[in-house]
DNA sequence: CTCTCGATGCGCT
DNA sequence: GCGCATCGAGAGA
C-alpha cells in the first residue's frame, strides 16, 4: 500500500495537519496491522509558539522536532501517557502535528484488547488513547513514517475544506496568546474525535 | 450531562 | 521541586 512520503510532511504544518485528515495511521505490530483514520490534529510550529514543546529551544527531549520532517515524535507525560506527533518542515525547524484522534479501521479487537474497552468511541478518541490502542511508545521516538516497517500513514480520500472544524488546541490556556492560535483542526461529525465541539468551519 | 481531582514519571528550572 | 499537548472515576445537577 502506498504511503505519505517525506515531500508530504516537508510543507507548512497548517496544510499538513488540514491534509492528514481522513488519512489512515497504520501500526503492524506482531505481523498484525492495526489502523485507524485520522479525525483530529494540532499544530505546534517553532520556537515562537509557547505552546510548542520547543518554545524553550532544543533539548534532549525535544529534538526530534528539529529532525527531518516525517519523523514520529513521541512523548511521555502526566507520568502514564505518550502522545505522537509527525515532524513537518525543513530539517532544523521544530514543528509536528499532534494526533489527537483515530476511527478505529482495522485490529480493532486487539486495540480493545489493548485498551480494556469495547466501546469504538472508547479506543482511539484521544492523544494518549491512541497511543495505547496502537502501542506507540518511546521505543518509536524518531522512527522515520517514511521506511519504516512498524508505522507509516496512508493517503485518504480529500476531506472538503468545508468539512473540516478549527479552533483553540486542547490543553494550552496557559501559554499566552499562543493558547488563542485556531491550530486544532477535526471532523465535527466524527464520533471518534476527542471532543465534538463545534467552533467553526473553514 | 458537567465538573473536579488523583494518578504517576520525568524533563527542566 | 514544579508542572505537564491526559484519562477515568466519582460526585452533583
Amino acid at each position: 500500500m502506498k504511503r505519505l512520503e517525506r515531500a508530504f510532511f516537508d510543507r507548512p504544518t497548517l496544510t499538513v495537519a488540514r491534509e492528514l485528515l481522513g488519512c489512515a495511521l497504520v501500526r503492524m505490530l506482531e505481523g498484525q496491522r492495526l489502523a485507524g483514520t485520522i479525525v483530529e490534529v494540532e499544530a505546534y510550529i517553532g520556537e515562537s509558539d509557547r505552546a510548542c514543546h520547543a518554545a524553550r529551544g532544543r533539548t534532549p527531549r525535544n529534538s526530534v522536532m528539529y529532525g527531518l520532517p516525517g519523523l514520529l515524535y513521541v512523548y511521555f507525560t502526566y507520568g502514564m501517557h505518550h502522545c505522537a506527533n509527525m515532524v513537518t518542515e525543513r530539517e532544523g525547524f521544530p514543528a509536528a502535528v499532534l494526533l489527537r484522534a483515530v476511527h478505529p479501521a482495522d485490529g480493532i479487537s486487539h486495540m480493545m484488547q489493548r485498551r480494556g474497552r469495547d466501546s469504538l468511541q472508547e479506543l482511539t478518541s484521544g492523544p494518549a488513547k491512541l497511543c495505547q490502542a496502537m502501542a506507540i511508545d518511546r521505543a518509536l521516538n524518531g522512527e522515520d513514517l517514511t521506511t519504516s516497517p512498524c508505522i507509516w500513514v496512508e493517503p485518504g480520500n480529500p476531506i472538503p475544506e468545508g468539512q473540516i472544524a478549527t479552533g483553540p488546541r486542547i490543553g494550552v490556556a496557559r501559554t499566552g496568546e499562543a493558547a488563542l492560535y485556531p491550530w486544532r483542526f477535526w471532523l465535527p461529525d466524527d464520533p471518534c474525535v476527542s471532543r465534538p465541539r463545534r467552533i467553526k468551519s473553514t
